[in-house]
DNA sequence: TATTATCATGCAAAGCTTTGCGCTAAGCTT
DNA sequence: AAGCTTAGCGCAAAGCTTTGCATGATAATA
C-alpha cells in the first residue's frame, strides 16, 4: 500500500543529502564529489531506483508515448507492422498506445482525441476504408503534432507516408499471369478513394496494356474488402457470360474469399482459373493451394514508419515519402503449366 | 513549439481567477458559485481542455496503464484476446502497453522490467513456453503489484487466472474421433511444463480411456510449438510401424503444420487421417481442407482477463479462477463417413 | 451595533524530477 | 593576513492537478 516506487527523496533522506545532490549524483554532474557519487549510485542500485516519467514528462512536456491507429488489430498484416513499430520505438525509449478503428471513421476520430488526452507525443496511422474527408487529420498537422501515416495514405504532400510499390507489384501480377498463358485476367478491387485501390488498379491496367490485353470493365468487380463482399465479387465474376481465367485479389482477405467461392463452383486453381493475392506471407502458404503473392515486408514497414515519426518529431520538417520494394513470391495458385517446380518453389521475380 | 496543451492555469489566468477555483468549477464542487462554474466551464470547452494526465498521475499515484505482456503479437490468437482486453481497459478509462516476450523468459523478464519503469499498475500475461522458475512473477505479488495470467498460468493458487476447460475440450476430440472410426489417434504435444499441455494431455487420455482405447506412447509426440518442430513430430508419428489414423494437434500453428506433413506424404484428409486443432476460429476456415478444431472464445479471454485485473486491483483479494467454455466445431478435416452435410456445415457438441 | 453564520474564493502543499543560482567553507594568491 | 577562487552542496521554481484550510466579504442574527 505505501507507494510501490521509490523517489529521490527517499533516496536523500536515507543518505542525509538533498534531493539535488541525489538527482545529480545520478547524472554524474561535476559539482559532485565522488565518494556522495559512489554512496548515491549504490543506493538507488540496491533500492532499485528508476526515475518517476510521470514526473519525467510533466517537466520535459514529453510522454515518451506514440498513437497507433489502425483499421484492426488482428489482422497478420497489422500486428506484423506493429511489431516493427514497436521495435523501433523501444530502442528508442518510447511506448505504443494502440488503438484500433475497425474500419469506422467515427471510431478513428475518438481514438484519436481519446490518444490526445493521453498526450501521446503523436501518431502512426492507417486509415478505415471509410476516411473521405481529412479534417481531423489536417487537425493534428496545423497543431504540428507529428503525424505518419502508412499503406492508406493521403495528405502525403504534407505528412511523411510509408508504402510499397503498388503499382509495380500490381504490373508485375498481371504480366506473371499473361506469362502463364492466362488471358481474362480480373481484378477484386476495393473502395475508389484508397490510395491502394489507385495504384493497384492503374499497376493493373499497365500490366494489361504492356501484355497487350484489352482492358475489360466486366473483369473488374470492386468490393468492401471483408471476405463476405469479395466473395460476392468473384461471383460476380464467375456469373459473367465470359468468366476470367485467372483473379488478382487486391488482399489477402480478398483472395482467399475468392478461392474459397472458386473452389464452390467446382473450378479448379490454378487449371481452371489463377489466383494471386496481395498480402503479407504469413496466410499464404498455409491454403491449398499455396498462394502466389504480392508479400509485403510487414516489418519492415513499421520500423520504417517508426523511423519517420522520429524524424518529423525531432526535425519538424516534411520528409520525403518512403517506398518499400515487395516481392512477387509464386507458388501453385498461378502455375498453370506443370513447370515441374516443387511445393516450396519461390521465385522472386 | 508553444505548449500544444493548454492548463487549469491558462484559464485561470484568462479569466482572472485561481487555478483553485477553475478545478473546482469544472468538478462541480458546490462552494463555487454557479455563474463562475458556467464561464470555466464554457472556457474549458471552447479551449478543448482536457487534465494532464501525467499531473494527475503524479497526485493520485496512478498511471491508468496495464502492462500485458504476450508470446508474440502477430498470432491471431494473441491479437484477438489483445482487442478485449483493450475493450475493457478503455471502459474504464485505462490503456494498454504491449509488449512481447517472444516465447523467451529473459525477454519476459526484461518486459516485466521496462513496463515497470513505465509505472503500469499491474500486469495481464501470457507467459512464455521456456517459463520454468517464477521468481519474477513471485517478486510481483510480494510488493502487491496486481496480476492476472490468462491461456498458459502458474501459481493459480495466488494469482488469478483465465483459461479454457482444455480438459473436458481435449477429450471431446478424442471422442469425436472415436465416432467417426478413427482408432489410432494422436496426440502432438507441447513442452511438459505448460499447463495447456497437462490438461490437455490429460483429457486426450481420458478420452481414449472412456472410448476403450488402449493408451499408446507411441501416439504421442512433442514439439515446441513451432512450424517446423510440429513437422517434424508429425513425420515421427508416420514414420512409425503402426501409424494414427487420427491427430490432435494442441494448437493451429501445430495443426497446420502437421497438415502439411501429411499432404506431404500424399496422405488424404479426412480418408487416410483425421485431423483436428485447438484453435480460435479465424484460420481453420481458409485451410484446406477445412479443419475441425477446438474454438477459444479469444475475446471473451481477453475481456475476462482484464475485469480480473480490475478487481484484483481493487479488491485486493484473489478471485477464483475463470474457466470459460470451447466448442468443438466439426469441419471437413475430421469426417471420415460421408455424412452428407455440406461445406459450412457446423455441429456443435 | 456587534457578533456570527455563510458563501465564494485563494493559498499552499503534495506528488517527482531537473537545473539555475546562491551559499559556505576551504584553499589559494599576493 | 586580507581577499579571491572554487569545490560541493542546498534552495526553489517549474511543470499540472487536487484539496484542506484560511481569508475575505456579505448577510443574518441577537
Amino acid at each position: 500500500m505505501t507507494s510501490r516506487h521509490i523517489s529521490l527523496k527517499d533516496l536523500a533522506k536515507e543518505l542525509n543529502v538533498s534531493i539535488s545532490t541525489v538527482s545529480r549524483a545520478l547524472r554524474d554532474h561535476p559539482d559532485i564529489s565522488s565518494e556522495v557519487k559512489e554512496k548515491v549510485k549504490q543506493l538507488a542500485l540496491s533500492k532499485n531506483y528508476t526515475p518517476n516519467p510521470l514526473a519525467m514528462g510533466l517537466l520535459k512536456q514529453e510522454t515518451r508515448m506514440i498513437g497507433v491507429i489502425v483499421p484492426d488489430l488482428v489482422t497478420h498484416f497489422y500486428a506484423s507492422i506493429i511489431s516493427g513499430i514497436e521495435q523501433v520505438a523501444n530502442e528508442m525509449g518510447y511506448f505504443i498506445l494502440l488503438a484500433s478503428s475497425n474500419e469506422s471513421v467515427e471510431k478513428e476520430k475518438q481514438a484519436i482525441e481519446n490518444l490526445l488526452k493521453a498526450r501521446v507525443e503523436g501518431f502512426i496511422i492507417c486509415q478505415t476504408q471509410e476516411t473521405q474527408s481529412t479534417e481531423h487529420f489536417e487537425a493534428l498537422i496545423e497543431r504540428s503534432i507529428p503525424l505518419v501515416f502508412f499503406d492508406r495514405i493521403c495528405l502525403s504532400d504534407r505528412v511523411p507516408t510509408v508504402t510499397v510499390d503498388n503499382k509495380a507489384a500490381a504490373q508485375k501480377i498481371t504480366q506473371h499471369f499473361y506469362q502463364q498463358g492466362y488471358r481474362r485476367i480480373a481484378f477484386i478491387s476495393g473502395p475508389d478513394q484508397l490510395n491502394i485501390t489507385k495504384e493497384r488498379m492503374a499497376g493493373y491496367l499497365e500490366g494489361l496494356k504492356q501484355s497487350g490485353l484489352p482492358e475489360d470493365p466486366e473483369l473488374i468487380e470492386h468490393c468492401n474488402l471483408s471476405f463476405e463482399s469479395a466473395k460476392q465479387a468473384m461471383a460476380r465474376l464467375l456469373d459473367t457470360a465470359n468468366p476470367p481465367d485467372a483473379v488478382f485479389g487486391i488482399n489477402d482477405t480478398v483472395a482467399f474469399a475468392a478461392m474459397q467461392k472458386i473452389k464452390e463452383r467446382g473450378l479448379k486453381i490454378p487449371d481452371n482459373v489463377g489466383l494471386v493475392g496481395f498480402t503479407d506471407d504469413f496466410h499464404a502458404m498455409v491454403v491449398d493451394p499455396p498462394l502466389t503473392s504480392i508479400t509485403h515486408p510487414t516489418y519492415a514497414i513499421g520500423q520504417e514508419a517508426a523511423r519517420l515519426f522520429f524524424q518529423s518529431k525531432d526535425n519538424k520538417q516534411y520528409s520525403t515519402p518512403v517506398v518499400l520494394q515487395t516481392q512477387l513470391i509464386i507458388r501453385k495458385s498461378s502455375q498453370k503449366t506443370c513447370h515441374g517446380d516443387h511445393d516450396d518453389a519461390e521465385t522472386a521475380w
